[in-house]
DNA sequence: GTTAAACCTTCCAATAATTGGAAGGTCAAG
DNA sequence: CTTGACCTTCCAATTATTGGAAGGTTTAAC
């Protein structure tokens, strides 16, 4: 199997597979006698579990991590289940922030006519002198641009 | 006043400041004569408009946009309303993904009784052959590493 | 037997927003 | 005049991913 069809079969662009490798992620692949990479059954597996773990939300770091511990048949799971604890509580924290961000957001949108008229409150209180506790800079430098950039690559994980 | 100044007057890091110049964000500073940058209230104003605009969650881009709106006297507040709703749009589909993320890792931490024993319901999950269906990989390459530094953010995850 | 398409390879760059640091100039107080 | 706290520019790293260029390989068709 050569990387093409190794990112068919797990959902991850030869890109990505690329780089995970040279990341150190995954193993360096063999190569055939002309340098193609080339993979097996248990590679695809590999793939197949990062892809989901990406889907899950865990960053490469923690992979890294969930990895080793898939490989090591003697790891206990409170090991795993601390990660996935530590995980879930930094998702549900970004959840919260950006409700109230939301929140915010949807007040300002419910004052404002939005018609042809100039005066706009969602503007006002972005400019407010004294609205910063609107906007609570929680403390930290705020991250979290919507972009979702062109909207295309995202991924998934569907809940039942 | 000069950057540092301004740093503390706005809650935008020297840096960032820099960096919104360099863009285009804002217009180029005035210069001391040795070259040190130099603002006023008015620039105070803007920068503050530019860090309540971010603490909402609106990219770069997004605020690029509404400055220009803000700076024009005669804007229909449509437009700002018609901005700010389709920002909301993306940071609600943002949420429900992360919320479905939330859940399906809820639930398998849920299983995992994470003791000593190896046995753990999350990686058997995550390498299961036939997962697919907990997590699809819904055709598109994923992206969200939870990261959470400073209470960053990036995540994504379409359910559907 | 050559050619063209569809692969593969490596390397370099860009994305978004932010931070870090180096190397060096400036300003105020001591 | 020195010290420390500023400021300047430039370059790099971060995170995960994509894009493209330049070039080699494989396969199938002609």
């Amino acid at each position: 199997m050569n990387i093409g069809q190794a990112s068919r079969a797990s959902g991850i662009s030869a890109k990505m597979i690329r780089y995970y490798e040279a990341i150190g992620l995954i193993p360096k692949a063999t190569r055939s006698y002309s340098g193609y990479r080339h993979y097996d059954e248990r590679d695809i597996h590999v793939l197949l579990f990062i892809n989901r773990a990406r889907a899950a939300g865990f960053s490469i770091a923690h992979i890294k991590k969930l990895l080793l511990l898939w490989q090591d048949r003697r790891r206990p799971a409170r090991e795993v289940k601390q990660l996935a604890t530590s995980h879930l509580k930094e998702l549900r924290e970004k959840i919260s922030e950006l409700q109230s961000i939301a929140e915010t957001l949807s007040q300002l949108i419910g004052h404002c006519r939005g018609d042809d008229r100039p005066d706009c409150p969602i503007l006002d209180t972005l400019s407010d002198k004294d609205a910063t506790q609107e906007f609570a800079e929680t403390s930290k430098p705020n991250r979290l641009h919507s972009s979702v950039r062109q909207s295309s690559s995202k991924q998934c994980v569907k809940t039942k």
